[in-house]
DNA sequence: TCGGATTTGTTCGATAGCGAACAGACGGGC
DNA sequence: GCCCGTCTGTTCGCTATCGAACAAATCCGA
């Protein structure tokens, strides 16, 4: 049985090829993951790449002017860090932890090792990439294109497709940053959801309630994002 | 002497080995690009990659209502259709032709063999790569954030960069449909910057007068982009 | 050289989200 | 059990952008 720190729990450590796994198993290293931590900070070098297990990482971009954005997230399904196998070992972004768990991490070099082998573990990694690419660019047009209130339940959705339960331990004031927006809007918006019956929260605690009824709320964005991850990363069933 | 239809003209081109680009150069086929050509569609199966010497695409995301967003250019410093080594063969955009020109194209399959010969070509395909979801990302981060005068000027200055000289075909309406936004509202903006000095326009073509000027009306989006491009695809110099 | 098509300019009311300010509600620590 | 800090709710005026409708300018081909 899987425990919240079983590696697997993350599905691109889930879908090594057996010999792969193994060699892994001794790079991971296992590690808390606690609200606010910085991964990495925007243009910095990264000592390790992290695979979330039920923790939920922000990409996010910070303005000048201190306001922010948010570019991508990442949960179980994928891996904090690709700059450093794309090549550009940094990259103008910042890297927070938004919802405190665990994961695994491994070093720099034993990513570069195992990317450079050019086998399995490159071509995983490069689909997971383009997956993430699709999130950014969904993100690019929610944000041109549609309301607070959609993008509320975009949000809300992949970040419960992120973990495993349906709770989320999220202050409004967090999510307005990560929408790059007032938090007084998310307030109306999450109110709008409570009262539909969808969703319910007090205090940094978010339940949903159901799920169908957000998917029906939010836009597009939402369900081309899912479609690709899923198409790009057939989930290998843990045994 | 490089000519319009100089494949060195593609910086990408430009910066492989020797050995590589005499084995590329029987792969290359130079074509024409002509305004609005698809080169791919969403979901679409890709039967060549692009590298526009003098010729800019768009990867923009079509909407169910028909409204669409730009999600990244393309110029002479990159490659069309990433998705083919990605892995994914595909991906939920679309890529157009928005200003005519010339390129080279090469079939997908030895596009991929040449990935999967896991040398230098990789590694420069993946550092552009990187390059590329910072513009996208930073394209959200715009979207959220910035005037549409701001966008205006990163967008002029981003295709500038990407061609030859300081004239851009290219009427409002076709600018509004990249940004996402009304074509009044172009309309607005371009009057500006031309009351200001910063470039003439009539009926399609667009002349930037004042480079420098467009630089400080813009957002930091632009810089952040233009400088991790830079950083990433370091020009090789044609001899 | 005329006429239709394309491109650009202008206006008006509507609205989503912003910025600021503040009030109430809850909850953990002492 | 009380207090203070955190979280959520509410209000008001403001602005950028939207949507629609239409006018003017320019180009191109018959």
């Amino acid at each position: 049985m899987a425990t919240a720190s079983d590696p697997l729990k993350n599905h691109l450590l889930a879908a090594l090829p057996d010999v792969e796994w193994r060699r892994w198993c001794t790079h991971l290293e296992a590690v808390e993951m606690p609200l606010g931590q910085v991964l990495y900070e925007s243009g910095g070098t990264l000592k390790h790449v992290y695979f979330p297990t039920n923790a939920i990482v922000s990409l996010l971009y910070v303005m000048e002017n201190g306001a922010s954005a948010e570019i991508a997230l990442v949960g179980n399904e994928g891996i904090v860090g690709i700059s450093l196998f794309m090549g550009g070992e940094s990259t103008p972004s910042r890297a927070v932890v938004q919802s405190a768990g665990q994961g695994y991490r491994m070093t720099a070099e034993a990513m570069k090792d195992e990317f450079n082998r050019a086998g399995p573990v490159l071509h995983l990694l490069l689909r997971y990439t383009q997956a993430l690419i699709t999130q950014m660019a969904q993100t690019a047009v929610c944000n041109r294109h549609h309301s607070l209130d959609q993008q509320l339940c975009r949000w809300l959705l992949l970040s419960l497709d992120r973990l495993q339960d349906s709770e989320l331990l999220m202050t409004q004031e967090l999510i307005a940053n990560m929408l790059g927006v007032r938090r007084e809007g998310v307030t109306e918006g999450a109110l709008k959801l409570q009262n539909a019956g969808l969703i319910s929260y007090s205090r940094g605690r978010i339940k949903v309630l159901d799920r169908a009824g957000l998917e029906r709320r939010t836009c597009e964005c939402y369900a081309v994002v899912k479609k690709e991850y899923d198409r790009l990363l057939p989930n290998k069933q843990v045994a």
